[in-house]
DNA sequence: CGCGGTACCGGTATCGGTACCGCGGTGCAATACT
């Protein structure tokens, strides 16, 4: 029985809680603000880079909580991983149900769920989709149920995997105990695009410095494609080692590993069409530091913990700033200097735009309306694949668009249509759905054509997306800063000549005009409204153009001249 | 959208150009086999 004489605070009681069990000195203000939120109950979303500690914000309340912790987590390695780590502080009991482990080991931990053994549960989505599965989280009674690394909740739900997006219900069915959605990054309409989807409107936001100064960043231009290639092999053969290599397909991983350890790196393929054993071995002897480079598709990030990578170098471009922001995000971790160098061919975002726009149209969403109803009970995903012949992501977005249209109910059994919905009604709203996407999804590709293009401060551009805004002449390190500086090296003032390490500051005034903030009158933050686009946010400004985020409209960047000129934005007040 | 691979053609070499087609990324869980 607690004792009630003194009754310390929050606060203490999770600094104490940090230091006995996990050996934390002091823990950082952002996290111990979210520890609190979680502590009294409110749903919060927390958005920290990686490394300043984003799993201890539910570790830490979990020891202090009244009921287990239900961790969403979406890989079985990140589970192990967190169980583990849990497991060598004392007085943490963790552990995971997934179909990686024996029946026995899941029965066992079942067992210790009903008897209330457990601290934390790790599952993934597709567990929680079993109603089984469902009734025994439910009976625990969870204190808490986070969702992590939460940016999948957006970049997979709607189209990989579908389970992510019906986690706002699950919580709903264990007796709606707080949610805490935890990522490394999410631009604004991904945090907005998850929290809706997680049902947590109004949700607390936690969001650290997207900043990491020690990452210095980079975009080389290519005309085509063969010199690209080699440019790749020569730039990461000449980089500090150890470094990752991120490739555009699973065939090229392979072409750049061979020519790495032809010239004698020992290199590595990876990717999602490996075996189960040799993506573990190329994991493992990367963390040993047995590879120099291991060159990859998207699959290798998630649960890479390894701090010394000292280079991101990329093939082609990523489809968004938040995965180049994520994948960068895995250089440089020890806190010494990296570079993240981004190989640019304008060609090489065809296939984005393509994987952008892979939306169906109406007859093909009413074509499927019909092919359910063929059916008199629920249809199971598999017979539609093998009737259709289509992808198993291009099923599963045309499936969550008609459910969400109102068209067709998710069941354990498989998929119905719901009965007396208008077929082309239907159709016609998950296409507007669709459109909604696909201009969102182009949207982000044009910004990340807009980074490797930007003759602007590099950081500036990549923060600005985030919704942060970096003050002029604060880049820690970018090409085109670097490049700036030498022209001004070379026709600036002979004033700044003995001012050594102050040059940045002195050079305030000859600074380049795109590295001044846009006109006062729309800083980054600032809500405006335009006649066709909607409502939208300023996210980042150069001396000429503005980037806003429009609701619908997805991002668009406007010459400040327009805007000025025609009159283009009208501030909204009180926002 | 852009690429790489393949088929085909012209007109006679085992090739060079062109046209067209198919493909491209992420993981869980459960099932069917050794």
């Amino acid at each position: 029985m607690p004792r009630t004489a003194h009754r310390p605070s929050v606060r203490s009681r999770l600094s104490a809680a940090a230091r006995e069990v996990f050996g934390w000195e002091e823990l950082r203000p952002a996290q111990l603000g979210a520890m609190e939120a979680v502590m009294a109950g409110e749903d919060t979303i927390v958005v920290m880079p990686t490394g300043a500690g984003k799993s201890a914000v539910y570790q830490v309340p979990g020891l202090l909580l009244d009921g287990p912790v239900l961790v969403v987590s979406p890989l079985i390695a990140l589970q192990r991983d967190q169980v583990s780590a849990l497991g060598r502080s004392a007085g943490a009991r963790a552990s995971a149900v997934n179909s990686a482990q024996r029946a026995r080991e899941n029965a066992q931990t079942w067992e210790r769920v009903r008897e209330g053994a457990l601290d934390f549960l790790f599952v993934s989505p597709e567990q929680l989709a079993k109603p089984d599965v469902l009734a025994m989280v439910g009976g625990a009674e969870p204190a808490l149920m986070v969702v992590d690394e939460a940016h999948c909740v957006s970049s997979w739900g709607h189209d990989f995997r579908p389970d992510y997006l019906a986690l706002g219900r699950v919580r709903e069915r264990i007796g709606h105990p707080p949610l805490l959605a935890l990522t490394a990054s999410a631009a604004p309409p991904v945090r907005a695009d998850i929290l809706r989807h997680l049902h947590m409107p109004g949700a607390r936001e936690i969001v650290a410095g997207f900043d990491r100064p020690e990452i210095h960043l980079e975009v080389v231009r290519h005309q085509d494609e063969e010199a690209k290639h080699r440019w790749v092999v020569e730039r990461a053969a000449a980089e500090a080692k150890p470094g990752i290599v991120y490739a555009g397909t699973r065939k090229e991983t392979e072409r750049y590993a061979e020519e790495l350890s032809a010239l004698g790196f020992s290199g590595a393929a990876y990717h999602a069409g490996m075996t189960g054993a040799a993506r573990s071995a190329v994991h493992d002897a990367f963390h040993a530091g047995e590879l120099d480079v291991v060159v990859a598709t998207s699959a290798f990030g998630m649960g890479i913990d390894k701090t010394d990578v000292r280079f991101v170098l990329h093939a082609s471009v990523p489809g968004s700033l938040d995965a180049y922001y994520q994948e960068l995000g895995r250089a440089g971790r020890d806190g010494r200097p990296a570079r993240a160098i981004l190989g640019y061919r304008p060609e090489d975002l065809g296939v984005q735009r393509y994987r952008a726009s892979g939306h169906p149209d109406e007859a093909a969403l009413a074509a499927f309306m019909d092919r359910v109803r063929a059916h008199t009970g629920p249809v199971p995903a598999t017979v539609l694949r093998e009737e259709t012949g289509l992808t198993h992501s291009a099923l599963t977005s045309l499936v969550h668009l008609l459910a969400e249209a109102g068209g067709l109910l998710l069941e354990e059994a498989g998929i119905r249509a719901v009965p007396g919905a208008r077929r082309d009604t239907c159709a016609r709203e998950a296409v507007r759905l669709a459109e909604a996407r696909t201009r969102l999804e182009r949207s982000r590709v044009e910004m990340m054509r807009g980074y490797a293009e930007s003759e602007g401060c590099r950081r500036r551009v990549l923060l600005g997306y985030f919704g942060e805004d970096l003050p002029a002449g604060e880049c820690a390190g970018c090409d085109n800063c670097e490049a700036h500086e030498r022209e001004d090296e070379t026709r600036g003032p002979a004033v700044l000549a003995g001012t050594g390490g102050h040059l940045a500051q002195a050079d305030e005034s000859t600074a380049p005009a795109d590295e001044t903030a846009a006109g006062p009158e729309f800083p980054p933050g600032t809500r405006v409204s335009h006649r066709t686009w909607g409502e939208g946010e300023v996210m980042s400004g150069e001396a000429d153009r503005l980037t806003v985020l429009f609701a619908e409209a997805g991002y668009r960047t406007l010459s400040l001249d327009a805007v000025r000129e025609q009159s283009l934005l009208t501030p909204l007040v009180g926002a």
